[in-house]
RNA sequence: CGCGGAGUGGAGCAGUUGGUAGCUCGUCGGGCUCAUAACCCGAAGGUCGUUGGUUCAAGUCCAGCCUCCGCAACCA
């Protein structure tokens, strides 16, 4: 045992549901960062990720595939550690949510939590569907009916249990209050005091009886421990927490440091999270950091919307470092960053290929060239070393503020702005014309070590970011003196200078990518034709009464961004239509046109209106177009 | 008036406690040749969404309005 600190930090963990997306993987990545930053601070790094295996949504898919839960989640937590490790990523630990030890604790903690009065049982109130056994908020209703089948719903309870929140709430903001660094960046606990806290909580349900792929519950096997009391308690139950008695390694790790989680799960991980604590008598996490979303040029990414860009396939493409640097420096860190194959390749060759690989590779090949490799530390010459070396002491201190505060992307800028600033000092020094000139030998030699030493620096300060890139360019100036001070080389033995970032062809890569997903786009279009739609015969088409309607009228609907109102002639009747086109056309385009109509729909409630059928429109993807007919008598049959 | 976020040169972003508007990419012009058609210098380009207010002074504070994006409710 090292005398060194702790620090204990955590990402969220992955749901075992489906591959992990970039998105996904931007959680370990930063988190990996942050280990190895610490670590080169001289903290004893602890990182823990995992996958969270257990709910409904699992038992559901497991099903699907023919296969039992376990199976799949073996599967799935499988496939979200081959990513993480595709990207480099070191853990001391991953967690699984099915893992004998944590399902034990979790069940010891609901007793626990129970015995002592925080859990209760309760009532899980709302409409109940019985044919499909779900439960519904007023507000999902389609017509007071069920979303789903369409039948009716009953007032239903069902038995489940609660943890007291409100107990713990004000214990709670007082905690807010002592550490003001303990929700960054500050805008999310703003969100979380004004929407959350203040208004009060209510209590958190923590039991399901409605599926059984869960840690049930120890004292009452009808229920499975629902998720958030589930998976949040990896954070301890993995470092070996057990109300019964914990490990060493618990008691020497606890509280975490960090817990580095996405957006959208800080309210579970700064509320939740704390009063579980709180109830089991435990030290609070010191901080959460609730990072922003990657998304896809302008969109979140979604695998309907078929835009998912995977970290794995991406780092097989350009390299590992090159995804982690984008990553790293692309994404700000209280706005969502983006994403796309254009801006990932502008990145890539401006800084990693021309300023960053193409400063180490001149560099080392002007030391080979004019002093067969090996330079020494040399005397301070002029305004121009004096400035390179003021601002690389500037940059290292720039870079120290800005990783303790997970500042990344800022301080990823701050350290290439020195490896622009050694291009710039190559230019004003000119070592080409030194070297054509004896009696400048000492400078030339000067000039070189500078640069060296400088790339030295560059390399230290890169690693927690790209360690291979890192480790690479070590290599190159044989220099592994991991001191981060300028001048502390005494000299340099260069190696061969080896390219570290190959400039990509822009055109060419993106030509390539665009062929490869039209091919999977295909793929995935055939793939689907056949599994979803089955044959029918011509008595299931029969069912579907289609005729030409003629719109007499249509406004949009208030409130209500993709509903239009239409009023349809039918050749019988005018009746209400509610179509999701307002965002493909006006009401005035579509007045006086006559359009397919499913005229024997049953009717709907959407946004208010009661819809009586629907219209026929082709969805082309990105765009809708509603099929017109031309001279066509309202109320004609179409077959 | 559902909740929240954002509107800064062509694009993506910084702008801390109010005091002459910056960075990266792109464009144009120039320089250099050690290097990965790289590197360095210079230039063009912004009424900082809009209106009003506070102030000696506002991108930066306050109020109203407009637009965009998430989430929620609706794509029958």
């Amino acid at each position: 045992m090292s005398n060194n600190k702790k620090f204990y930090l955590t990402t969220a963990i992955a749901y075992a549901s489906s591959k992990p997306h970039i998105g996904n993987a931007y959680d370990i990545v930063l988190a990996d960062m942050i280990a190895r930053y610490k670590k080169q601070q001289g903290f004893d790094v602890f990182l823990m990720t995992g996958s969270d295996e257990h709910g409904q949504k699992i038992e559901e898919k497991a099903k699907e595939a023919g296969i039992t839960p376990k199976e799949y989640v073996d599967k799935a937590a499988g496939t979200i550690k081959e990513v993480w490790e595709s990207l480099n990523t070191n853990f001391d630990k991953f967690i699984r949510t099915t893992d004998a030890d944590h399902e034990l604790a979790v069940q010891k903690i609901f007793t626990k939590l129970y015995e002592q009065g925080d859990i209760y049982k309760g009532h899980y109130e709302g409409k109940y569907c019985v044919p499909c056994e779900s439960f519904f908020t007023p507000s999902q209703l389609v017509d007071g009916k069920c979303p789903d089948c369409g039948r009716e719903v009953i007032d239903s309870k069902e038995e489940a249990y609660f943890l007291k929140l409100s107990k713990y709430q004000d214990k709670l903001l007082e905690y807010y209050e002592q550490n003001p660094d303990f929700i960054k960046p500050d805008s999310r606990k703003n969100e979380m005091i004004n929407n959350f806290l203040k208004p009060g909580l209510s209590d958190l349900c923590v039991s399901r009886s409605s599926f059984t792929w869960g840690v049930p519950v120890e004292f009452d096997n009808k229920h499975v421990t629902y998720v958030w009391l589930d998976a949040l308690s990896n954070y301890i139950t993995g470092i070996g927490y057990n109300p019964e008695g914990s490990t060493e390694q618990f008691e020497s790790l606890w509280p975490a440091d960090l817990h580095v989680i996405g957006k959208d799960i800080v309210r579970f991980h700064t509320i939740y999270w704390p009063i579980i604590l709180m109830a089991l008598g435990l030290p609070l996490p010191k901080q959460v950091l609730g990072h922003p979303w990657v998304l896809v040029g302008e969109d979140k990414m979604s695998k309907s919307k078929g835009n998912v860009i995977y970290a794995d396939e991406l780092a097989k493409r350009f390299g590992i470092d090159a995804v982690r640097y984008y990553l790293l420096s692309e994404i700000p860190f209280t706005q969502d960053g983006t994403i796309t194959y254009e801006s990932f390749i502008t990145k890539f060759n401006a800084d990693l290929a021309n300023t960053l690989g193409n400063l180490v590779n001149r560099s080392i090949a002007m030391t080979n060239k004019y002093f067969d490799g090996t330079v020494e530390k040399g005397e301070i010459f002029d305004d121009f070393d004096k400035e390179l070396i003021e601002t690389a002491k500037e940059t290292i201190e720039k870079y120290h503020n800005l990783m303790d505060i997970y500042h990344n992307a800022e301080a990823v800028d701050a350290v290439m702005a020195l490896a622009k600033r050694c291009n710039k000092y190559i230019d004003e020094t000119a070592p080409w014309a030194l070297a054509k000139d004896e009696s400048q030998k000492d400078r030339l030699n000067a000039v070189l070590y500078n640069l060296l030493e400088c790339i030295r620096l560059l390399s230290i300060m890169l690693s927690p970011i790209m360690p291979d890139s890192s480790d690479s360019i070590k290599k190159q100036i044989c220099n592994t003196n991991n001191t981060l001070e300028f001048g502390v080389s005494d000299s340099f033995t260069v190696g061969a200078a080896t390219p570290l970032f190959a400039r990509i062809d822009t055109e060419k890569v993106l030509a390539e990518i665009a062929e490869e997903q039209a091919k999977k786009q295909a793929q995935k279009e055939k793939a689907e034709n056949v599994a979803t739609v089955a044959e029918i015969g011509i008595e299931d088409f029969a069912k579907v009464e289609l005729i030409a309607g003629k719109i007499i009228d249509c406004e949009p609907v208030p409130k209500a961004k993709k509903l239009l109102k239409l009023t349809i002639f039918d050749g019988n009747k005018n009746r209400t239509v509610a179509s999701g086109i307002a965002k493909f056309y006006t009401p005035e385009e579509l007045k006086d046109k006559t359009v397919i109509l499913v005229s024997n729909l049953k009717p709907a409630k959407l946004c208010g209106i009661q819809s009586q059928g629907m219209i026929l429109a082709a969805d082309c993807g990105e765009d809708v177009k509603v099929i017109f007919l031309d001279g066509i008598k309202p109320g004609s049959k179409i077959r």
